[in-house]
DNA sequence: TCTCTCCATGTGATTTTATAACAATACGGA
DNA sequence: TCCGTATTGTTATAAAATCACATGGAGAGA
């Protein structure tokens, strides 16, 4: 893939899993995906919801909202905050998506249909973000003892990833 | 996400571990081994930042950079936000407090001390939040083999407490 | 096919959260 | 005591998120 000029912080161009990665035809692959999941749920699976999603794919890294926004602005949706937000909480909601927290970013899911309790690693230093499986539920016996009745989880390490750990090395 | 409003919707009154707990003497103990820990660590706990830990204490739940803006502001500190995020940072930086990244929103750390990779049960009901120990390391193996250096984990788990898991069965 | 309803979209305005920049002051070590 | 540095207070502004309301389009049922 040709890799994008790169603003002032932009995380390197493949940055999930931090490791190089043809993705020319994830992007269709994963719409495609999310097209016929929504079909399968009665969800509606719109042109600004379609671009979001793309956007997401293809930048391949967390975005912010008002980044979202630019773009949606310039593929000729309207230029409003609602209209980034109201198509990120979609893709989030469906689990097409996932929002960083911490940066309040937003990164398509890297691992589709899988359970949910998503795990990040997030570089302190160019803010990539990898998404890992978080298979062990580590928290289930506090939550039960507590009687705390878990429904989402998200779990956010932040550190430095191997790219940045090389140059703080040097 | 939906956000209810604050005020119609401030958590039981003492919602650390969702258990009746007498905290009338815990918050005199906290600042002391806070002040302990400063004059360890050669860190200089001025007087904002004990009141805002007093104040965290106090409240035990999880307050908002304005809402700690303007409980110092009370106490004769300064009213403008980096009074209150300066202090909250601080308090952050050395494990004194956390920041519930879901909510932002502080919380005076409930296992000062312990080796820090809290877990936070949010109930995305009333907003009270607890504090686990997280034990277990869920995402090292990931790490090490993704080459990620991991520095700090924060996980939030989103849910019903067992008060608001009540009111809901009924 | 028509129409009704619901959901989605577009837009303007505002609220909430967080930082930048800089002057004045207090602290602690030489 | 003097000096350099960290801390505080303040003004201003940036960034993130939501509210409110009008418009439009898709799909269900008559």
């Amino acid at each position: 893939m040709t890799r994008l000029p790169r603003a002032e912080n932009t995380p390197p161009a493949d940055p999930v899993g931090f490791e190089t990665h043809d993705h020319r035809t994830c992007i269709s692959a994963a719409t495609k995906a999310a097209e016929t999941q929504c079909k399968a749920e009665g969800l509606r699976f719109t042109p600004v919801r379609r671009k979001a999603l793309e956007i997401l794919l293809q930048e391949h890294r967390a975005l912010g909202a008002y980044e979202m926004l630019d773009r949606l602005r310039d593929a000729g949706f309207g230029s409003q905050p609602p209209v980034a937000y109201r198509a990120l909480e979609f893709l989030v909601t469906h689990g097409f998506a996932h929002k960083i927290e911490r940066l309040n970013a937003f990164i398509a899911c890297a691992h589709p249909g899988a359970s949910h309790a998503p795990a990040f690693m997030i570089c302190r230093e160019c803010h990539s973000v990898a998404e890992a499986q978080s298979t062990r539920d580590t928290l289930g016996d506090a939550a039960r003892s507590a009687g705390f009745r878990i429904e989402r989880t998200v779990l956010e390490a932040e550190g430095l990833c191997p790219a940045c750990t090389e140059t703080a090395d040097t």
